[in-house]
RNA sequence: GUAGGUAUAGCUCAGUUGGUUAGAGCACCAGAUUGUGGUUCUGGGGGUCGUCGGUUCGAACCCGAUUAUCUACCCCA
């Protein structure tokens, strides 16, 4: 019988020791900004009950959901049972449909969600306003393409119980601190939900928002004329399109941008909110300024739109070929209604790590400490010798300094190969002349030297 | 769901209008070098050319189907 083909699902994948510590890298750098903010960890099971999940992401998100066949469905006793669950599983061949029969549970589609389960389930325990970080995996059947996975990391900070734009604007330095030590210039897209409102409103197509913001928001792929053909194969009206043109056409700075708004939506309590909370976190962010990151009023910006009521944010790297976004959040007016608990309202954002590493790994932009992992390595010369070594390095590492002892008494050079590969910098080579003379053969394995030295003048050059 | 591209050694890829025994680089193993790695040299192991079928005297190459994978659309981190 032939050898079974190793392989993974489509669209996961496997992380080399080489990847993970650049992986960790990323995660370290995103926990360490959300604990300087505040933000507490949470963490959820992979799996949530089905209709925890289901209706939250709309139809396209429902779709994606990778769902959880019941354990063991041949051991159900019951003979109606079994019926049941035949029928269920007809009626799936035939439509998309949920049946608990088959499936009560499915894998997380995003960190969001679980977190409002998290919320209410928890509420008596919690502290409000509750800032919560999570750094966990998600999942979606989605079709795997460049920057899009299947199985892959969200780094989430959402603040739970607070209305005040001050959270906002942390958001918004979180980001520029992130993306600074990472070295990578980026864009924070910022728009408002109420914005996108107030435009349906004074354009009288206030029903048609999604439609609305959906085609702008592809302005920069379709141009304005693929817009405006969008907009009216989706019945928005002849003069509504006209009232958009200024809009779409625009072309300016934040403070033109900002006036463009105000006079246009001047007709619009809502659109008029919104312009006031965008105006309170593009001032505040100036005030406190940024150290890398630029912000950017961009109307067309009409992501996650089936939850977001308020601010929206979407980051882009500016450097590197990857064109999609490696981060983005908003406010929800809800974020908890559907699961019993009023009036919490929330905001967050969420890394997209896997991207972000994506980009890092392009521009090779880690810093040198990072592959670091093993720093010295005894050669095994076996017997008396060897356990000379075994012993010198347990001294070693006591006092603090990472290393190894090659575990077998190979050929001398396949270890000095092993350290080699291993990018390890230092050897220590404990042979009879070394192990009488109580001290100990250590090179250095860029320039090549070596010299006799005691144990304690070894440890003092490593640390 | 729609549209393209690709599939040859562990990895990255060559392979002429279809022609006899399918190649390179990297990686791996051994030796030159029995207490010294990276460079070099020599030798070695590895492939039903994704799978199935068709055309042909003859197919890695042409045709069809199928599977996998990548890219783009939709949507999204």
């Amino acid at each position: 019988m032939a050898a079974q083909k190793p392989s993974i699902p489509k669209g996961t994948r496997d992380f080399t020791p080489q990847e993970m510590v650049r992986r960790n890298y990323i995660f370290d750098t995103i926990r360490a900004v959300f604990r300087r903010y505040g933000y507490l960890p949470i963490e959820t099971p992979a799996m949530e009950t089905i209709e925890t999940l289901t209706g939250k992401y709309g139809d396209e998100g429902d779709q994606l959901l990778f769902k959880i066949l019941n354990s063991r469905p041949h051991e159900a006793r019951d003979e109606n049972q079994k019926v049941k669950m035949r029928e269920a599983f007809e009626r799936t061949l035939e439509q998309n449909t949920n049946t608990p029969v088959l499936t009560e549970k499915a894998l997380r589609y995003d960190l969001t969600v679980p977190f409002a389960r998290f919320v209410v389930q928890h509420q008596h325990e919690i502290t409000f306003p509750f800032r919560r970080y999570q750094i966990q995996p998600v999942w979606r059947a989605d079709r795997p393409q460049k920057g899009r996975y299947r199985e892959f990391y969200q780094c989430d900070a959402d603040v739970i119980g607070s209305n005040s734009l001050l959270n906002e604007v942390e958001l918004v330095q979180m980001i520029d601190d992130a993306f600074t030590t990472f070295d990578v210039p980026v864009t924070v897209k910022i728009n408002n939900r109420k914005i996108l409102s107030g435009i349906a409103e004074v354009i009288g197509e206030k029903e048609r928002i999604v439609t609305i913001t959906v085609a702008i928001d592809k302005l920069d792929k379709i141009g304005i004329e693929g817009v405006n053909k969008e907009l009216g194969e989706n019945g928005v009206s002849a003069s509504a399109i006209e009232k958009l043109q200024p809009l779409i056409a625009f072309t300016g700075d934040y403070a033109a941008k900002r006036e463009l708004l105000r006079n246009m939506l001047a007709g619009s309590e809502v659109g008029q909110k919104g312009i006031e909370e965008v105006d309170f976190i593009f001032a505040k962010v100036a005030e406190a300024g940024l150290q890398s990151a630029t912000v950017e009023l961009d109307i067309t910006l009409a992501r996650g739109l089936n939850y977001y009521t308020g601010a929206i944010f979407e980051v882009k790297a500016n450097v590197g070929s990857l064109s999609s976004s490696i981060c983005g959040g908003g406010r929800y007016d809800d974020l908890t209604g559907i699961f019993g608990l009023k009036d919490m309202s929330g905001v967050g954002i969420s890394f997209g790590a896997d991207r972000i590493y994506d980009v890092l790994n392009e521009l090779n932009r880690y810093p040198a400490d990072v592959t670091m992992s093993t720093q010295l390595l005894f050669i095994n010369f076996g017997d008396e010798d060897g356990n000379e070594a075994f012993r010198t390095l347990h001294k070693v590492r006591r006092a603090g300094i990472a290393a190894e002892i090659y575990p077998d008494a190979a050929k001398i050079q396949k270890q000095f190969k092993y350290a080699d590969a291993r990018q390890i910098p230092f050897v220590a080579v404990i042979g009879e002349s070394e192990r009488t003379a109580g001290k100990v053969m250590l090179k250095n394995m860029q320039s090549g030297e070596q010299e006799l030295v005691a144990l304690d003048e070894l440890i003092n050059r490593l640390t």
